[in-house]
DNA sequence: CACGATCCTGCAAAGGTTTGCAATGAAGTA
DNA sequence: TACTTCATTGCAAACCTTTGCAGGATCGTG
């Protein structure tokens, strides 16, 4: 239909001036027509958008950014696409994104700090910003790297740095006084990676909840924040004696149960367990996962968005040398928070000081805890903080 | 440490131009310097490279793609990041390509065959070529998009085109083989997505597979290839009054899992229950999934693999005009075979024609049925076809 | 010494697009 | 009529890199 293709299939690239011959106009106002539609006479413009979907013409983005600067394109450095918790984030994020014409670069880091600033390098060029999605590397380097490239981070708090955070700490605190109110005194913080923010935040949040509810807390790690990281614990878990167990995320979570139910520990019955994330996973495992869920599509599209927003206001490859940038307005700090849910599920029951009000309730009926909302119920707060 | 920024933190972009004035050479000495470093003199290489290194060159790519006409970029179609069945070949096919200096842009289609196409557009000038991983749009329009951009098809038989499949026949054989073997006479397929070709090709085998093996095959189904898409049939399945079930994906198979459990039917009780994909999920739900494993993470590699093999012959936007390109040369099509293998857990067991070879043998010991072989055996079987 | 070969380097065009500036013409104003 | 204003379009430089071609230097050989 259209004479994009050579009959023999090979593609023969159609430019803007092939569009300009075409509609009898020069190429800069075939550019106008795309790039400043308002500048050119609306008969024109019809005459040149014709042509233009007749020859199948498509700007090429390469060129494109060459001259502006701006590339259209947002880099994601994710930890480990493989952990449940991130492909919903880059779904929300891709969707956001493309829904502002931009395109996303996926990149996955393996939980490797050197590889995580190798690709923030590799990318520079080649995007207008960067989203930095549980970073393992040091606040520092994070910070120099944000000199070369706009970054927005997620799961970590960055002084100077747009950050969009999950309120684990929050999450935390619900858990812990979930169990505690179950009758549990003695939990255990199955802790993640070391560098991580939200394993600081979670560690920092259950310590003081607990300390408020009279019960000890042990911390267990760092871990693995990987299934395996879950299982390889479990007797641990037993030697230690508690009743119950915070786990850095579902994923781990799962793990232990597994590892537990592998040494005859029954959960709920004898341990409780809670996780993080809300993954889809955690309502399909038997028993089903009590966890604190995080609004992570929420976090993507905030994300993409701080990023945007950031990246609108300073054409980076501009003309004009950078001399009349003297105010700091350059960069916008804002810092989002966002609110997590403790969801609770099968995987927490009464534990050795529970009170017998309901004596000694139904310990087996289906569906013991029924969340009380609807399922994921997540509320964005916004908190803008200028610099 | 660098001169790379200005000290108030804004990036100034280095160029190859900085270099030269730096280093006392020509713009195209520097250029060789790192495009044809064995044209250049090693003391100056040096010196350059020093400079470069000084000053925190990177070569912007956007230029370097207008001319050569290569971006070093690859797009990755996904019909959806949310299934876990892809983040593994996400992960193998972005490692693979970094590897080879390629960087990878990931899309999400939501199963949308329209946001595939448009995709395919938008990727086109962008990228040296696509993979389209398990595509939901008809063969006609892949064909011809591929007159676009190189593309290369997972899970997906298109002639003419490059592919990589899985042989999911030959796994669906084996499942169906496995229930007979059970004593499952009554057996039905949960189907996917009607656009599917691994649903087509799991429907033909698993038929073939329950004539030869004296069983009835009862088809369920379009379904969505998810959980609810599982659970949603669960009552279906126990009014077809069926003993076993090969779902489409594994997804499909936990889900109808939980659906059946809801309905008080017990797996592998009352029903056994096979999926497709290994995912690691199926590691984790209880009962263990009885699985065909696919070998994704081959499966992403090696669609990269040959899809940079059938690049580097053909510098897209050459100079010369495509005069020479007489023969058929410039595309060479390839098809890879992966193969599956079943895995056996707990998800099945002894159907109601089971011979009582050993009488009621333990139905409920600890892991009834062990792989034979270690986790996921595969093996690639390459089939070079010239066209 | 003359010649050719070899190695290294510089020159300049090219790639597709954007954009400041200038030119054109039409319309409005004094 | 002369002048200004405005809308529309063309011109050409610029973005950064690659690469064919040619020039220069050095060296070996006849």
């Amino acid at each position: 239909m259209t004479a994009t293709t050579s009959d023999e299939g090979v593609a023969v690239p159609v430019t803007i001036r092939d569009v300009a011959r075409a509609s009898g106009v020069h190429i800069s106002t075939v550019s106008r027509t795309f790039s400043a539609p308002h500048l050119v006479n609306p008969e024109t413009r019809v005459r040149v958008l014709a042509c233009a979907e007749d020859l199948g013409y498509r700007p090429n983005r390469a060129a494109r950014a060459l001259i502006t600067g701006r590339t259209h394109n947002i880099g994601l450095i994710i930890a480990d696409i493989a952990n449940p918790f991130f492909p919903p984030l880059i779904k929300a994020a891709e969707g956001q994104a493309r829904h502002r014409d931009y395109h996303v670069f996926v990149a996955d880091t393996n939980e490797d700090p050197t590889a995580e600033e190798e690709l923030v390098h590799a990318l520079a060029k080649q995007v207008d910003g960067v989203l930095l999605c549980s970073p393992r590397m040091s606040n520092s380097l994070i910070e120099q790297l944000s000199r070369e490239v706009p970054l927005v981070v997620v799961n970590r708090q960055v002084t100077g740095l747009p950050c969009v955070l999950m309120d684990v700490g929050q999450g935390a605190r619900s858990a812990i006084e979930h169990l505690i109110g179950l009758g549990h005194r003695g939990i255990a913080l199955l802790g993640g990676p070391r560098s991580s923010w939200t394993n600081r935040e979670m560690r920092r949040a259950a310590s003081a909840a607990a300390r408020a509810g009279g019960a000890e807390l042990t911390v267990l790690g760092p871990n693995a924040p990987t299934e395996v990281g879950g299982s390889a614990v479990a007797e641990q878990v037993r030697r230690s004696g508690v009743s119950a167990v915070l786990a850095y995320n579902d994923l781990m979570a799962i793990g232990l149960i597994e590892g537990l139910d592998a040494l005859g520990v029954r959960v709920p019955q004898e341990v409780s367990v809670v996780g993080v994330d809300d993954i889809t996973l955690s309502r399909l495992t038997r028993p089903k996962l009590t966890t604190v869920a995080t609004p992570t599509g929420a976090a993507g599209r905030t994300a993409v968005d701080m990023l945007l927003q950031q990246d609108i206001e300073s054409p980076r490859g501009a003309r004009g040398s950078g001399a009349g940038t003297a105010l700091g307005v350059r960069r916008t700090t804002a810092q989002v928070m966002l609110q997590t849910d403790l969801v609770i599920r099968d995987s927490t029951g009464p534990g050795p000081y529970a009170r017998p009000a309901r004596p000694l309730a139904a310990p087996r009926g289906p569906d013991p805890h029924c969340p009380a909302g609807p399922g994921i119920p997540t509320a964005a707060t916004g908190d803008a903080v200028a610099s």
